[in-house]
RNA sequence: UGUCCUGUGGUGUAAUUGGCAACACGUCUGACUCUGGAUCAGAAGAGUCCAGGUUCGACCCCUGGCAGGACAACCA
């Protein structure tokens, strides 16, 4: 029985998985597995990327082939180096390596040129004088079907012609085209003639200004992965309608070996999130937040720049699956792999975000121990690190409560708790303002019981403090969801995904730390006992550091409270 | 009143290709702890969109519905 489901387990696979291994069993592609990765430069890459990539590279690696890092170049009105270089910088940063396979769509300019000759001269392409709206008015709707352009049947040669000289730079933007001859009639809207080239005087980013001529998504797409000798070309479903348009072109071409097959599956979604590249531009572009690397954005620089690790996305894309159907993953599920990475590999520092004066009375002003903390109770190996204590200290505010209801553990007056690491102390009264508000505690220890001396004594609570005289400030951003409603982009008529904007997203407060923190540098990543996990912003400046709330810890009290 | 795709616990993904549904997240109990985190133990929660059919037997096959999504850029 438990045989089976470990057997069940590891013959599991996805329909991508069941796909190549059924190719591989068929000998298909001379047993190869080529994938590719191609985004287009015209943005910073996000969490829905991730997915694509580590399932690319994931299935090139799982089938001992390849990954292709591939730029989706075509439209030089959209794209800039600056995206090429980010998204390079991503794919590395997530752990992936595609050597010397950095291939770009504008390579191909020439080839894609010459081939598109050949189905000028197969009677299967002509170029077409209409404007824009005439050919978006003519192509009907998925309901009616198209009507015939008017250049349809114009002689080869004077196609062939026209082609040339639209390379040339002989006619300015728009007023001709390039146009496969299908099926006007066809109910796939993508069949009907549609537009292999368009007219463009724009400087591209790689090609300058050698061509005034662009291809389009489709023509390139297909072709590129033929040229790449890709096996399988993986995207999102909103491509399914083109793929008969993706064989067309490898059948108008002649390929009939070795081709590549497109294959599609459901885009990633985030409750809580956008996903659209046009809305994030928005939000950056309009100043929700400070920039693509905003920590708070579904961006890879975003969520590098929080404290996630590339390991935790990449755990995070495994347990997210590959399917065909259309699906929202609850951002708990990536919050979790997060906590799972960093509860094992980051170290803990105490620190107090909302800190209220805690004295303890009998111990000696001026006296100041040097307590022994192990840094990381999951990595034993690493040590200990050196934590100040002395008679004047700070706790978190809601650590003590006055009036405690029955399973409140931590201090109030009267009570007994541990302090971290230290002594075990009992509250004896309360120092308050003329408005009620508590000022100072004050409290007496037991020197028999500090930590490591062996004392048997137990109590409810544990708390963690900081030694008043040592503590080192910060500034701490504390970041929570980035909207209020599970689904951002569920709105009523006439309203903005930005009316969902959650107006407590980004919270600053000063934080007292352990010193220890002096040492840290912009990327390090810790526990903040009982609070949750801190990552050092890049800002970060040596005096005060500067830290990110990457996820909170738990807390079970108030799950109780509630 | 077009074509294509997809419907499995709250969420996501499985189910050896026909043998009465598993795993993860989440939720809820409890135990333990020098963090009430972590860990450990346990529970609730779907009978697989609906209706027929084939079959000894259907999440899986067939028929017909229904629901959701994609497609009408010289974007990708």
């Amino acid at each position: 029985m438990e045989n089976k489901e470990s057997t069940d387990k590891n013959t599991s696979l996805n329909f991508l998985e069941q796909i190549i291994t059924k190719d591989l069993a068929e000998g298909k592609h001379g047993g190869r597995v080529h994938t590719r990765f191609p985004p287009e430069p015209n943005g910073y890459l996000h969490i829905g990327h991730a997915k694509s990539i580590c399932l690319n590279f994931g299935l090139a690696s799982k089938y001992k082939g390849k990954c292709n890092l591939r730029f989706d170049d075509t439209n030089p009105t959209k794209e800039e180096q600056e995206y090429v270089d980010s998204i390079k910088e991503d794919v590395r940063w997530l752990g992936f390596d595609w050597e010397d396979r950095e291939f770009y769509a504008s390579d191909y300019f020439e080839q894609l040129y010459e081939m598109a000759v050949f189905l000028i001269k197969k009677g299967k392409a002509y170029v077409c004088e209409m404007t824009g709206d005439e050919i978006a008015a003519g192509r009907g709707t998925p309901a009616i079907p198209g009507r015939l352009s008017p250049w349809r049947d114009r002689p080869v040669e004077e196609s062939l012609g026209l082609f040339e000289r639209m390379r040339l730079g002989e006619f300015p933007n728009g007023k001709k085209v390039l146009r496969a001859k299908i099926d006007m009639a066809s109910p796939n809207m993508h069949m009907r003639d549609p537009v292999m080239y368009r007219i463009m005087h724009a400087s591209h980013h790689r090609t300058g200004d050698r061509w005034c001529i662009y291809p389009m998504y489709d023509w390139a797409h297909g072709q590129s992965d033929y040229l790449e000798k890709i096996t399988h070309s993986v995207c999102t479903l909103e491509f399914e309608v083109h793929r008969p348009l993706y064989e067309w072109f490898l059948d108008a071409l002649e390929i009939t070996g070795d081709r590549p097959r497109q294959h599609e599956f459901a885009r990633l979604n985030l409750s809580y999130t956008v996903m659209s590249k046009r809305k994030l531009l928005e939000l950056v572009k309009e100043g929700y937040v400070s920039g693509w690397d905003d920590p708070r954005m579904p961006t890879i620089s975003g969520l590098r720049r929080r404290g996630y690790t590339p390991a935790s996305i990449r755990v995070f894309s495994d347990k997210v699956g590959v399917a065909k159907r259309e699906n929202v993953i609850d951002l708990a599920l990536l919050e979790h792999c997060i906590r799972e990475d960093l509860n094992r590999n980051a170290p803990r520092v105490m620190a107090v975000l909302d800190p209220v004066k805690l004295v303890i009375e009998n111990y000696p002003a001026g006296q100041v121990e040097e307590l022994q903390a192990i840094r990381n109770p999951e990595k034993p190996e690493e040590g200990h690190r050196i934590v100040p204590f002395s008679r004047t200290l700070y706790i978190e505010r809601s650590d003590f409560m006055e009036d405690p209801p029955k399973k409140f553990f931590r201090l109030s007056p009267g009570n007994e708790v541990r302090l971290k690491y230290a002594y075990i102390i009992r509250c004896e009264s309360v120092v308050k303002d003329e408005e009620g508000r508590i000022m100072e505690i004050r409290c007496t220890y037991d020197p028999e019981t500090r930590s490591g001396m062996g004392s048997t004594r137990k109590v409810k609570g544990t708390l963690h403090w900081v030694s008043a005289g040592h503590a080192v400030e910060a500034e701490v951003r504390l970041y929570d969801r980035l909207f209020s409603v599970e689904n951002p982009d569920d709105v009523s008529e006439g309203e903005s995904f930005k009316s969902h904007l959650n107006p407590d997203s980004l919270q600053v407060v000063k934080g007292l730390l352990e010193p220890s923190v002096r040492e840290a540098a912009p990327g390090d990543r810790f526990q903040f006992e009982r609070t949750g996990y801190f990552c050092v912003d890049k800002d970060s400046k040596p005096g005060v550091p500067v830290f990110n709330r990457t996820a909170s810890l738990r807390d079970s009290w108030a799950r109780i409270n509630k």
